[in-house]
DNA sequence: TGTACATCAGTGAACGCGCGTTCACTGATGTAC
DNA sequence: TGTACATCAGTGAACGCGCGTTCACTGATGTAC
């Protein structure tokens, strides 16, 4: 009687109960619809009622799954989050090198492959709303996983085919550095010398520019390929 | 009986009449208090109801004043294009250098001035909308002025305690820079070389970065200053 | 200056809508003996 | 294996709300003679 999918570790420590399966099969379902509504009409557009519609059940229904509309909303955003903190440690893990190269195109597409589940986390904020606590716990996950890949790089990369003097300062040392290195609180258990949070801030800052221009269509029209332009200032970061 | 204020050029050419002066109050009355419920709330919650209550008249009232809830809100971007593009374009008439970094402090300003307006403009976009047309030309007045700037400069900034040999392609040529002599359709009548094009793109998407990411409240709790980040995007841009 | 008329700002009632959310309920599923 | 009970998913009616928008109307303001 043992359906083909359900058998073997059936009866194993954590194993659900069929009601148990049963309730978070509908939870995800309810999220995925959740998912393509803010696809299609943006986040301000979630709504409960519409979601059992589409599901072919009654609104009061979902609330055996979820609080309330806020509730749903939250975990959304936790996952979105967890979704690119997962991405990013993925990417680090692999072997396909894991540096900051890397990391920049899974940062892109992740971006891609749901625009607006970028911008609910990194997009125009609602000015009442607060994320829930402990995905601020996730950023810093995220933003580890790049302190980590710009720590790995030397301050200045070697230029190969430059005689000069190999002074660290041969650019002039930015205010901005020297600031990182009494204001550093938010890479507080981190080793990362001031260069790479300086560093990290702009891979972060100067790829959401990017990124976020692009998403929302700013280029569209202009004729040129915003995926280069992508390239080019992680190029630029590479190098500076 | 002449009141103090409306006697001189009460009847000069384009002279309002009474009704016309109020009902241009009026209107900006209303947009006033969108303004101010954009700012409360964002732009999704945007309520003629809501304004009219505000302003102690019934909501069928304004739509003496707007067709409608929609061409409200086209107006407001409208203004929100228009007074950045007005702001770029006093920047760069005045004394004060007019130059790009003027422009970016310029920006800087009237973004946090209101960053609800900002993310109008450059924040996430409603799936479904489309912006005004005519909106598009201002978007060009504005890259316009920002390619003029960039067009005053030298490609290669005067590297003067340096004495290597004046070689323009001294970084290697950016692919993307080849991309835009080819895709500059959006600098159409533009003279401007396709590195100024290039430090344009990098411009706006650069500072858009950082001012977003602040505006946005993605720094609160980091402990460093975002001007100072962004005074360092700043620098790094007129450096390259 | 005074009267007759036109313009037009604003009101209040009403429409249909979709929302979040509650509540008492039905009926199926799982559990205990 | 069969019966009695508990759990719990889902329904349908109902609540109050605020929204955009329409309509017929009142009353004040401005215009023409």
């Amino acid at each position: 009687m043992a359906e083909p999918g359900t058998t073997a570790a059936g009866t194993a420590a954590g194993a659900k109960s069929p009601r148990e399966r049963y309730r978070a099969q509908v939870r995800a379902e309810i999220k995925e619809r959740a998912w393509e509504q803010i696809a299609t009409s943006g986040a301000s557009a979630l709504s409960l009622n519409a979601i059992a519609k589409r599901m072919g059940m009654s609104g009061p229904a979902l609330y055996r799954y979820f609080a309330g509309r806020d509730e749903l909303m939250t975990e959304l955003i936790r996952d979105a989050y967890r979704s690119l903190a997962d991405t990013f440690q993925a990417v680090r893990a692999s072997g396909s090198g894991g540096g900051v190269a890397a990391l920049a195109h899974a940062l892109r597409d992740w971006a891609l492959a749901d625009p607006q589940r970028y911008f609910l986390i990194y997009g125009t904020p609602v000015p009442g709303y607060h994320a829930p606590d402990d995905t601020t716990a996730i950023s810093v996950e995220i933003v580890t996983v790049l302190l980590d890949a710009w720590s790995e790089l030397p301050s200045d990369p070697p230029a190969s085919t430059s005689d000069r003097p190999a002074s660290t300062s041969d650019r002039p040392a930015a205010p901005f550095e020297e600031h990182l290195a009494d204001h550093r609180q938010w890479a507080a258990g981190h080793p990362a010398p001031p260069a790479a949070l300086r560093r990290t801030m702009a891979f972060w800052t100067r790829l959401h520019g990017v990124l976020s221009l692009e998403l929302a269509g700013q280029f569209t029209g202009m004729d040129f390929d915003p995926a280069l332009l992508f390239e080019a200032e992680l190029e630029d970061l590479l190098r500076d």
